[in-house]
DNA sequence: AGTGTATCCTGCAGGC
DNA sequence: TGCCTGCAGGATACAC
């Protein structure tokens, strides 16, 4: 599901609606989303005097809480969300805290303005409040519930962080980079572009694309790719990452924009899904393989064995 | 250090 | 029409 090109068109549409908002509430519909209980959950977001919408909907005297929305970004295929307390004085340091969403295979991220007259999410799992004009709410919708939501300290944050690979558009994310970390590993190179502690946001779709452009087969060893090949990859991982990205990412079934629409980079994929389909460069038939328990699709004329 | 398998869960497409 | 099966973009834990 949503890959980096997703979490990134995702993390871009709730900037405008939600930076610098205030949350003043939460309702946790699938408990099984969050690693903590809903109530701890609730008291970590907004302190202990915190209403927990779905738990105790009248709370009378319990003080107002909110925290505010200090910024929105990513990281590989996480959405993160950067909340502070709103009332302090910006010269103070206080501790952040940070919101991360993993959409895992069906998750949506959902800014719903309260006027808004389409029908509301048919599978919300958490609704966060946001207060002030407009009024409306984010909605983490998700049928399959694979995704995760987790409130880390901002060291936490950091030390998550370090546990993922390296972003693979940001300009430090060099072809020697690239090459010097592929020459370690003897995994195939779609099992390497998928593991997130190697490099952080490529999933099964980018992967194969990001193959066939380079014409690598997806089985080769990452430690073979070397030389003109690892130029070749870094190329035409980057290209298909940001490529995806201005398209607002691949809908194939599940995945929206934070405002509902659907991306558009399915109409360019050349390789995923494509099985018998002729390959756009030399027209021979799209193979799909399974291995790793994941399909992987390859021209076997531009992508051979070797 | 690898691979294969199972697991979480629901929706949907295809076969019969 | 309806039932059944298999399959899906992810992450992780386990045995081998």
């Amino acid at each position: 599901m949503p890959e980096l090109p997703e979490a990134e068109t995702i993390a871009r549409g709730l900037r405008a609606p939600l930076l610098g908002r205030t949350l003043d509430g939460v309702e946790v519909i699938h408990p099984d989303l969050l690693d903590v209980e809903p109530a701890v959950f609730a008291a970590e977001l907004f302190g202990s005097n915190a209403r927990l919408d779905s738990i105790s909907p009248q709370r009378p005297h319990a003080r107002p809480c909110s925290i505010r929305i200090v910024d929105i970004g990513r990281r590989g295929k996480n959405v993160i969300l950067v909340l502070t307390a709103p009332d302090t004085p910006p010269d103070e340091s206080t501790p952040n805290r940070v919101l991360v969403v993993n959409l895992g295979m069906s998750g949506r991220l959902l800014w719903r303005s309260d006027n808004d007259p389409s029908p509301a999410p048919s599978h919300p799992a958490v609704i966060f409040r946001v207060s002030g004009a407009p009024e409306g709410t984010l909605v983490y919708h998700d049928p399959r519930r694979f995704g995760r939501i987790r409130l880390l300290a901002e060291s936490a944050f950091a030390a998550w962080s370090e546990t993922l690979g390296p972003e693979p558009l940001d300009p430090s994310f060099t072809p020697e980079v690239l090459a010097q970390a592929l020459s370690t590993s003897a995994s195939p190179i779609r099992s390497w572009l998928l593991d997130q502690r190697r490099i952080a946001g490529v999933g099964n779709i980018y992967a194969s694309e990001a193959c066939h452009g380079a014409r690598i087969h997806p089985q080769t060893p990452a430690r073979n790719i070397k030389g003109p090949a690892a130029a070749r990859l870094h190329e035409n991982l980057v290209s298909v990452l940001e490529h995806a990205v201005a398209q607002g990412g691949t809908t194939l079934r599940d995945y929206r924009t934070a405002q509902g629409w659907e991306g558009a980079f399915q109409h360019k994929l050349q390789a995923y899904g494509r099985e018998t389909l002729p390959c756009p460069n030399c027209g021979t038939p799209i193979k799909r393989i399974v291995f790793s328990n994941r399909s992987a699709f390859f021209c076997p004329t531009c992508q051979p064995f070797d």
